[in-house]
DNA sequence: TCAATAATATACCGATCGGTATATTTTAAA
DNA sequence: TTTAAAATATACCGATCGGTATATTATTGA
């Protein structure tokens, strides 16, 4: 075999990656089941073979987005060593989201957190632990960047994670639905200078 | 007759007033008829009598919803003159949104904006036109400051209004998906901070 | 190569979807 | 009080929803 993944497991990934554009364009209520049979070209019978319905489905998507965005942020924060320089990525990546396929429909983060909040408890959850593992993703970069003294010892690791992502989401927010990057171009400026400031 | 409105009238604001919760709550697609029919008490034939369709409901819902909100930070605008004083009630009423009947089930700009940008063109404009008549409501506050001398002169309008925006909606989300207020909180607190700092 | 088995397709289920034609009731002006 | 019109309820439509039992096809270890 040229792989040592299972038939099913390698449908069951060709699922995933066909539908997920679809659930964070969508959301999970709007997406029906035709929508998963169309955009993968298979049956039903074969995606209930694969998953057990429709949640499993919004779930396992919900993890492949989340990582996606997380490896390209990963990806480009290893790119230096920089404590300032790593926590510009964040602005960096977001205000060119155009340019980035998998974030044309919105953060994944975001989309799910808004609709899942109200409605759906597990997809919920997956959305409140995605915040947190991004809170203490900044928090750390921050912790780090003040033992290399590179940022300033009395900066507030928490403070500063809690802006950067609020700004992120707010301003991304306003640029889907208006359908310009003016707002987001403003807000990603001011965290720039923001972090700019944390220089020790 | 005690009201001057026909029956219709009044039985089509009957219908917003209590669906308005629902569909902020479970979105557009996440509410049926059938929600319509239960939560009113009426019956489909009734409903249809006062509304197009379903998109006629949810337009009217969006704009009843909206207008709460303006009403209400409308209403705390007005108890000062003060330029600060008068921005600080943004960061006030979202920080404290639990105790907002309206706002409990979310911000309805951040909700319908989430679920229509790729989806319902027609909530997708009201949601943006939200946005705008925010935006340059809060520029409006803060120029009115700079001519009373309250506010820095060289402050941009523009730049504080979209992060004061960004800010809130950001954290707003945070808060309704994590199901506490911490962020919240620390997403206020910078944002009063940075409105005291406009202080002439 | 050949069975056993795993994976996928077909055909169907009841429930619910948004929506409507028509009958009944209520309103309100004469 | 009567009556025409407006408002609401009833009963129904076809389409689609998510989901499943079963038949067919493809895979894979022996």
């Amino acid at each position: 075999m040229s792989t040592s993944l299972s038939k099913a497991d390698r449908t069951r990934q060709f699922i995933i990656e066909k539908t997920a554009p679809i659930f964070n364009e969508k959301g999970y209520a709007g997406t029906s089941l035709h929508d998963l049979t169309h955009a993968t070209g298979l049956t039903k019978g074969s995606i209930y073979g694969n998953f057990e319905n429709k949640d499993d489905v919004a779930l396992a998507v919900f993890d492949y987005n989340h990582n996606k965005v997380t490896e390209y942020i990963k990806a480009r924060l290893l790119s230096t060593e920089n404590a300032i320089e790593r926590l510009l990525v964040y602005p960096e990546v977001y205000r060119n989201y155009l340019k980035i396929p998998f974030l044309h429909a919105g953060c994944p983060i975001l989309n799910t957190a808004t609709e899942a909040d109200d409605t759906h408890p597990l997809l919920k959850e997956k959305a409140a632990n995605a915040l947190s593992f991004w809170k203490r993703a900044v928090e750390n970069q921050i912790k780090r960047g003040i033992a290399r003294a590179e940022i300033k010892a009395d900066t507030n690791p928490t403070e500063i994670a809690v802006i950067l992502i609020s700004l992120i989401e707010g301003a991304f927010m306003q640029a889907k639905v208006t359908g310009r990057t003016t707002e987001l171009k403003i807000a990603m400026d001011y965290l720039e200078k923001l972090i700019r400031n944390l220089k020790a």
